[in-house]
DNA sequence: CGCATGGTTCGATCCTCGTCGAAGCATTCT
DNA sequence: AGAATGCTTCGACGAGGATCGAACCATGCG
């Protein structure tokens, strides 16, 4: 009837519960196998295999076999920022959630987005380095200046452009509901935070907990 | 079994064909009425009625009620960007798209959208009056010309203002992606384009074949 | 080799949801 | 008031798809 792409078979694949909470799973951007997923979503194994393969099907994943584990990850940062968008939409609209738990607290502040930093700390990230014109901004697409380049890399962080991945991209917060910094470069950051132990990883969440040193030198860092 | 946002939900709503095209036929920013999104989604007025109770009581859409007219329109432009996203992983994942029939071809280049003319002819009528200055655009609202009101009553177009129906209107075309002319002076060159027999109205589809005389004396006169 | 474990496929069941005709409201025009 | 138009609700129907148990592959381990 209508053509163009076809935006009712990607939305309905995200639009069934189970379909969706393996994708939610997935969101903190480590692949899972069909059993954790299984788990995750509160489906029977073989309900879940066949989720698995209506998203593999759709494009919306990727599959990586090792010996007799099948590790499911998202396909890529495009599809993990529909999936944020979705989420904005769905807190935006969705019942007034009865007062944010200290999970989701956590969670505004710094969680991770399928490899790289989200939240308040991370759009804070991206607004000082531009004003620092690390990063520069036209028309909203983002690149890195040459004084960001040095900068980065006086860091011990890449920055050069490989494979087809932009070094730069910026990603809609849902709960700031402003950009953040996506790309290779915002991949490369969360893993210097990770590496240094400035913050680790929540078990079961997204949430990114800083240790107060950590904190204070990933302020240092990249907000001074 | 997860919690959060029910973001399965707000994707399931998108994830119906009929709603998909009705939300995509919204994109542009003007607000349709019922009957103008049930031809646009090839869809019965009672199934878009239903389809656009779900939409609102999803918060995805806003509606005005004018007179006996009611006008939907997107929520706001979080909705649009998410719509945006989706969009952009549909393309990015589904390159494969189906050859066009030529019933679709057709459709692209003249169709009815309600009561008017829509397809690359109606929007390349639209540019061509807006050039020559018989219509005015401010704004995204269009308006008659004092120029326009004589040049279309010349042709025995009338274009008196009557009832509460605007005279122009921007009608967002989903095969060109551009706006249309839509109102009640819309819908009285189509009934002229028919009057004449410069076109006719294919038989269960909302194409619109043209004559060649007929295409001759269109271009002379709306494409001058 | 068996045997255990991780995953997928098959078959049958069930139920939601999209669909339309007909009828019912609501508003406006004559 | 009555007719016409725009839209929603009701009722019934049908199809798609989500689900799980059981059986079936595949890999790794002793």
């Amino acid at each position: 009837m209508r053509e163009g792409p076809d935006i009712a078979r990607i939305a309905s694949l995200v639009g069934d519960p189970a379909r969706a909470n393996m994708l939610n799973a997935l969101m903190g951007g480590t692949a899972l196998t069909a059993s954790e997923l299984a788990l995750e979503a509160g489906v029977s194994l073989p309900t879940a295999s066949s989720h698995l393969s209506k998203l593999m099907d759709g494009g919306l994943l990727t599959l990586a076999s090792q010996g007799r584990h099948r590790y499911y990850g998202l396909a890529g940062a495009q599809v993990a920022g529909m999936i944020e968008a979705i989420i904005g939409v769905a807190e935006a609209v969705g019942p007034k959630r009865v007062r944010p738990g200290p999970r989701d607290a956590a969670m505004r502040v710094a969680r991770v987005c399928y490899d790289h930093l989200a939240g308040e700390q991370a759009v804070a990230m991206l607004d000082r380095l531009l004003d620092r014109k690390l990063l520069l901004r036209d028309d909203n697409q983002i690149r890195l200046s040459p004084s960001g380049a040095s900068h980065f890399s006086a860091l011990g962080i890449e920055t050069a452009a490989k494979a087809r991945r932009p070094v730069c991209r910026a990603c809609l917060d849902w709960s700031v509901r402003r950009s953040h910094l996506a790309g290779t470069l915002g991949a490369a950051i969360l893993d210097k935070i990770i590496a240094e132990k400035w913050a680790r990883r929540e078990k079961d969440s997204r949430a990114v907990a800083f240790s107060p040193k950590g904190r204070q030198e990933f302020e240092r860092v990249f907000l001074a």
